[in-house]
Parts: C-alpha cells; sequence; structure tokens
DNA sequence: CAACCGACCTGTTCGC
DNA sequence: TGCGAACAGGTCGGTT
C-alpha cells in the first residue's frame, strides 16, 4: 500500500489509537523484516516501551517512543500494519506482532516480505537521502524549477525518485503527469517554468485529493483502512491501471508503455 | 550522471 | 481446466 497517500492515512488512523499506548512485548516471526537491530535486541528494547507520537516522512511511517527512540517502517509493496483485538483472525502472512498493554495487538503483515522496520535513536541516517516533503509550502514552483535544473533525466522516473521527493511512487507519478499534461518520457531540464509550474500544482491536487480520499485501494484491496472499508481514490484515478480506457480529458485509449523496468500509463493526446 | 538489470519474495492474473 | 509467463504500490547495488 505505499504511496504517500496510504501511508498518511495509515499514520494518521493509527495516530488515534497508538499515541499513549504501552509496548509490552514483540513477536517478530519473520527476521529480515527487522533492519536494525538485530530481531533479538529489537524485540527485547521495544518492550516497556510508549508510543508519544505517530508521523509520516515520505513513505516512511515513524512511531516516536519514550526513551529518545524511533520505530521506523516501511510498507515496500505489500506490507499491512493495523491495531486488532487478541483473538481477531491473523493474517497468514504475519511477519511481527506487537502486543500492546491493552491487550490489542498492532499486526505488521507483508506477503512479499519485502517490507523493513528499524529501532533506532538516530532517524536521519534512515530518512536522510529522501528529497523534499511535496506537499510542505517551502516546495515552491520556483523552487522546483531549480530542482529540475541540470537533470537530463526522464520525468517519470525523477518523480518517483525519493531522493528528488519524497513519496511519490507508480501510481501518483501517472497521475500527476496526466494531469500536468505532460509526457513520462520528457527530459526533466527542458520544461518551460510554465510547466513547471504545471507540474507543481499537478503534485499538490493530485496528492491532496488523494489523502482526502484516503488513499488508492486496488483490486487485491491490500490496502484498506481499519475499519475495512477500501480507499476512494481508485474510483478517481485517469491513467494508472486504465490502459485502453478513454482519457477523462480527451476520450483518447491511455497506453501504457515501459519506462526505467515499470509500467507508465499516459494519454498520448494531452501528453504531448 | 543516466539507463538498465537482477535481487529480494509471494500471490494473482493473463494467454494459449 | 491446466500451466507457465508476466506482472504487482518499492528500493538497492552493480554494470554499462
Amino acid at each position: 500500500m505505499p504511496e504517500l497517500p496510504e501511508v498518511e492515512t495509515l499514520a494518521r488512523e493509527l495516530r488515534d489509537v497508538l499515541v499513549g499506548r504501552g509496548i509490552i512485548g514483540v513477536e517478530v516471526r519473520w527476521p529480515r523484516t527487522v533492519a536494525a537491530p538485530d530481531p533479538e535486541t529489537f524485540a527485547r528494547r521495544l518492550a516497556g516501551r510508549r508510543v508519544l507520537e505517530v508521523r509520516r516522512r515520505g513513505k516512511w511511517l515513524l512511531l516516536g517512543l519514550d526513551g529518545e527512540e524511533w520505530l521506523l517502517v516501511h510498507l515496500r509493496m505489500s506490507g499491512r500494519l493495523a491495531v486488532e483485538d487478541a483473538g481477531a483472525p491473523e493474517d497468514p502472512h504475519t511477519r511481527v506482532v506487537f502486543h500492546l498493554e491493552d491487550g490489542r495487538r498492532l499486526r505488521f503483515s507483508d506477503p512479499r516480505k519485502f517490507g523493513r522496520m528499524a529501532l533506532t535513536a538516530r532517524p536521519e541516517d534512515w530518512l536522510g537521502g529522501l528529497g523534499p516533503e511535496p506537499l510542505d509550502p517551502a516546495l515552491t514552483p520556483e523552487r522546483l524549477v531549480g530542482m529540475l535544473r541540470g537533470r537530463r533525466v526522464r520525468l517519470k522516473p525523477l518523480l518517483a525518485d525519493q531522493r528528488f521527493l519524497a513519496g511519490l511512487g507508480n501510481i501518483y507519478a501517472d497521475e500527476v503527469l496526466w494531469r500536468a499534461g505532460l509526457h513520462p518520457l520528457r527530459r526533466a531540464d527542458t520544461l518551460t517554468p510554465e510547466e513547471t509550474a504545471r507540474l507543481h500544482g499537478a503534485i499538490r491536487e493530485v496528492l491532496e485529493e488523494a489523502v482526502a480520499r484516503r488513499g488508492t485501494t486496488l483490486a487485491d484491496r491490500r490496502y484498506v483502512l481499519p475499519d475495512g472499508r477500501p480507499g476512494e481514490f481508485a474510483a478517481h484515478l485517469a491513467v494508472y491501471g486504465r490502459e485502453g480506457a478513454p482519457c477523462p480529458r480527451c476520450g483518447a485509449p491511455i497506453v501504457r508503455a515501459r519506462v526505467g523496468g515499470r509500467s507508465a500509463h499516459f494519454c498520448p493526446r494531452c501528453q504531448r
């Protein structure tokens, strides 16, 4: 469930349930999920800690704990995090279980096992390489112009590059480019100031609308809200997953192409 | 610096 | 119906 709107939604939902809660124990079922420290130390050091705050940075979820440490979680492709009653049926791909003092469980499930978590006093060691937050007001159109200068890369891979901007992935990079009317293969340093302003506006609009609709739930329903309801942005996708379907703006059939080893969806008429 | 590829993993969908 | 291929929201490290 991994892009910015889904992680932001997760952070908001978990904030209500987790802040102030204590962790009494941790079971690590798939050790490689724990990137650091080693799984035994991870579990031992988390026992007895309390969650003070829940935040998001890019696609990372950050749980601030007492004792000046942070639990960082990255869902990668298929990770899911949910607070459930101890008796609730458990997903067969559960990798880590946090026992909360109120008897409930914070369960991390992840079929593909790509998800990672870390317990650290130095979150900047993990997050330092990330680019700016796309919704930060400090990211102005002028600043975006500067970020694009000298970048000879194609727009699609650049938007999904976490060192450039933190939080966009395959779905939202495609949606942003469609909204901005820019071709995914366009070289980044060839945008006019007007096009850059359009790109800036598209980034904000797409992400803000997706967050307001609590993210995108795809057909596999891997990402759902705590009450099981889907995020509602899927119905508003213009291009992602819509190959052959009509462009909402001009009606031309949406095209899918390989860009940087991943599929890019775009309208051949609206996007140059 | 930029593009490409294989790893890391499992599950689901597609095409014949 | 069956079966292998292709594909999936992400990221990293190595090579060209």
